[in-house]
DNA sequence: CTATACATGTAACAAGTTACATGATTAA
DNA sequence: TTAATCATGTAACTTGTTACATGTATAG
């Protein structure tokens, strides 16, 4: 769908937007920490995106405006037509399967470091994703999960971080102990 | 009240085309492929990025051009200064570990389907992801990876990308398992 | 000859980040 | 009263994608 001049247009905010506000209605400002919390390991998203993006979606009439709080506080939810337009997305468009991981574009490249130094950036990494895990293993733990269609289909997403942080922190160890044994010396590799 | 700037630039992309071009001397035609085969499970880029960056390379001083071939063919070797200001960047600058995945973005959202839908939706992640740790393992087959740390180095690196795709694909079927036996259904979830 | 691969570049646009900018409400 | 949090927005810039644009060498 959605080409423009031949360009076809990822916009995967604007649908997860919609997503979020189809679940129940919430401000910017609630959004945000969405993206922050739950999204934060599958798209995270800054407020300076959110908000002009929903008076995009707002001038799309694909949310509306339902109330207003303190503090100039704008509460939306989804019409039907951003309801359809997500469905519309998610059954008739490709997904994007690319990965694009820095630390993965690092790893690549370590071989200009001392063998030392390349096998303790490995442990970094390491200590770095079991501390992200960690942290999701909270987040998992902390919610109700058994409320609604759309809490057992987050937990089915979430459950992706959770073994990818597990597998990167476990990747970057396997890496470090091979590094230590003598990988990335000049002279022969280890058997 | 010094503001200039706290604007921390990543720049991944040049620090990998500094990379490439320490380890062994390059067109940009090259580095082009590199980036479709060896690095496109770490970080995809086209070589409408890489044709301007080459060039402030070549201003910065990081690369220079050592040779020329027929139909234009340019190239390029890393320089002392470029190799350092990579350390630099693998040492002193904090990776960012952040994930962004589209496919489980679109995961959250699979509750506006149909459960039919969305595990048939999981189901053919699954496969996606299969097709690709196929074509990792070819690549990991069919090179040499014993001949040097860079080349043994790297297959530390694709090692990360074989163990996400096949993670990937574990977890899209134990979703679509998930999805199968009533998790999305409006009524009790299953035990 | 002619299709394919080689080879380099630019332009227009989309997406994402950081910083700038402002102000209201609430709890200590 | 003052700091933190809530709340919304814009500006400037960086990064990444798709399309445009051009031309050469080689293999069938």
């Amino acid at each position: 769908m959605s080409r423009v001049t031949g360009k076809i247009k990822r916009m995967s905010l604007r649908y997860a937007l919609v997503g979020l506000l189809a679940e129940e209605p919430m401000s910017g400002y609630d959004l945000t920490k969405r993206f922050a919390v739950s999204l934060a390991n599958a798209w995270p998203a800054q407020h300076s995106q959110i908000y002009p993006e929903l008076a995009r979606l707002l001038d799309l009439g694909w949310i509306r405006q339902t109330g207003q709080g303190p503090r100039g506080r704008k509460v939306y939810e989804a019409t039907p037509e951003g309801v359809s337009a997500l469905r519309e997305w998610l059954t008739s468009t490709e997904p994007d399967r690319t990965l694009r991981h820095e630390p993965i574009l690092r790893a690549f490249f370590r071989w200009t470091l001392e063998p030392d130094q390349a096998a303790q950036q490995f442990r970094t990494d390491a200590r770095a994703y079991a501390a992200k895990l960690a942290e999701l293993e909270d987040l998992a733990g902390s919610l109700d999960w058994e409320s609604s269609p759309a809490d057992r289909c987050g937990r089915l997403a979430l459950e992706a971080g959770l073994r990818l942080y597990r597998l990167l922190s476990e990747w970057a160890e396997w890496a470090a102990e091979r590094v230590e044994a003598g990988t990335l010396d000049d002279s022969d590799p280890p058997a």
